[in-house]
DNA sequence: ACACATATTAAGGCGGTATTAAGATGCCGC
DNA sequence: GCGGCATCTTAATACCGCCTTAATATGTGT
């Protein structure tokens, strides 16, 4: 995978400098938000990997971002706060957070605490049901690990999003997945606009894996639901 | 989901029992283990859903059992250690833990933790293939969450109306379906014209699935009624 | 044998899908 | 910060297959 994108939520400037350049100098990139409502307007619009988040903010309540974020997306929201009541980590948790440091919190740990993340959202795209790290269907092979496809013993050149919808189907395959849960797992949201983006992409792959796009051996269309990889000899 | 299997860890009885009843208070089923050797069998040989563990055990360190745990399974652990250095925390999430609480914890926080942690195992078997949703009738399979159809090990490429139909009539195998009754269920209306076009998807899904379409084996026709699914031995 | 209900067949229109290309965006090195 | 490259998005068009409809054939009960 490549570096996790980070969306730092935090309005004091001093807590903001030190997350991001411990993050800069761990190798991840990052975005930062310094209140509720731009927070949430670039987690949609940059669609991060992980987020951190201050639950006092000047604007909205942080418990309040949460199911913002949550209405339509789920990615991994680590909250820091100052507020170490138990009544604040329930609430927060409960509302759809992953995990919570309280201020002062140990910058070895927090980095620890993302790792952790990191581990799970990359297990997620091997599949918890099977830990095959190598997927093969035919003369289609998937390497999770090592983040690349091969075809007929050639590596294939797939970009990020043909090679997420690529694994989505592999770690379903034999299922019939519909547009709008594709479209949740690679963007995190399913616009109108992004299930015509998803018919461009799928064009696009089945042009690189397909020997005959016209009649796919690989990937299936269900008309009306959805796509399904097929299960080759 | 039934209710989750937690495996407790925990060498002190008193914090072992405070736990344990604290579970059996919130609905959740629990084993015990007192030690490192028994945690590492009971959790092979019982399959948990979730791991509680403490660090301090007599026989082996805490870290050892995630160790080892890690290395056949991703199930979540939690870690419950009197340790509060972040050295020892970093050291156990990064051996594998999925979170760490210090003691003493607020059981609220416990309760709270466990709840993001079940989310996310729930949110992960929407992907995976776990739901063992077919129905069988004779040489007749329906795959409802792969949604596909197969006849003796053949897949049947059916249209979308033709597997809503097939699967109208296997979900109430032995009894007679009225034609309003169908019609309603795939169009939502029962205008005349819609009987009319029933009955040509009631040719082609016969014509697919029936080795003679004269004498239906599977769906039998009730005239002035409606259809049905026989139960094949 | 007649009337009625169901089965079959074929043709046309329509909607959903594939494909293409151009414009927007973001990322990288300089 | 700027320019070039790769990727993503958006829109327009062509195409294919499904659905509908109607007309005809077959079957069933009286």
């Amino acid at each position: 995978m490549n570096k996790p994108l980070i969306l730092v939520v935090e309005d004091d400037t001093a807590v903001r400098n030190l997350i991001t350049t411990t993050l800069k100098a761990h190798d991840y990139r990052f975005l930062t938000a310094a209140n509720g409502e731009s927070a949430v307007l670039e987690a949609s619009s940059h669609n991060p990997d992980i987020i951190l988040l201050d639950l006092g903010l000047p604007d909205m309540d942080g418990v309040e971002v949460i199911h913002k974020v949550r209405s339509w997306s789920n990615l991994p929201i680590i909250v820091i706060s100052a507020r170490s009541e138990d009544t604040d980590k329930i609430e927060a948790l409960d509302a759809g957070a992953d995990d919570y440091l309280t201020k002062p919190f140990s910058v070895e740990e927090l980095l620890a605490r993302l790792r952790v993340t990191q581990r799970r959202l990359t297990a997620l795209q091997i599949g918890a049901a099977n830990t095959e790290a190598v997927f093969t269907n035919g003369k289609l092979k998937v390497d999770y690990a090592a983040g690349c496809a091969f075809l007929d013993g050639q590596e294939l050149h797939l970009t990020p999003s043909e090679y997420k919808l690529l694994c989505l189907l592999c770690k379903n395959a034999g299922k019939v997945l519909t547009y709008t849960f594709i479209t949740q797992q690679i963007w995190g949201r399913s616009w109108e606009n992004d299930v015509a983006s998803l018919r461009v992409f799928m064009a696009t792959l089945r042009k690189k894996l397909e020997k005959e796009p016209g009649s796919p051996q690989y990937i299936q269309t269900h008309i009306g639901v959805g796509y399904r990889m097929m299960k080759v000899e």
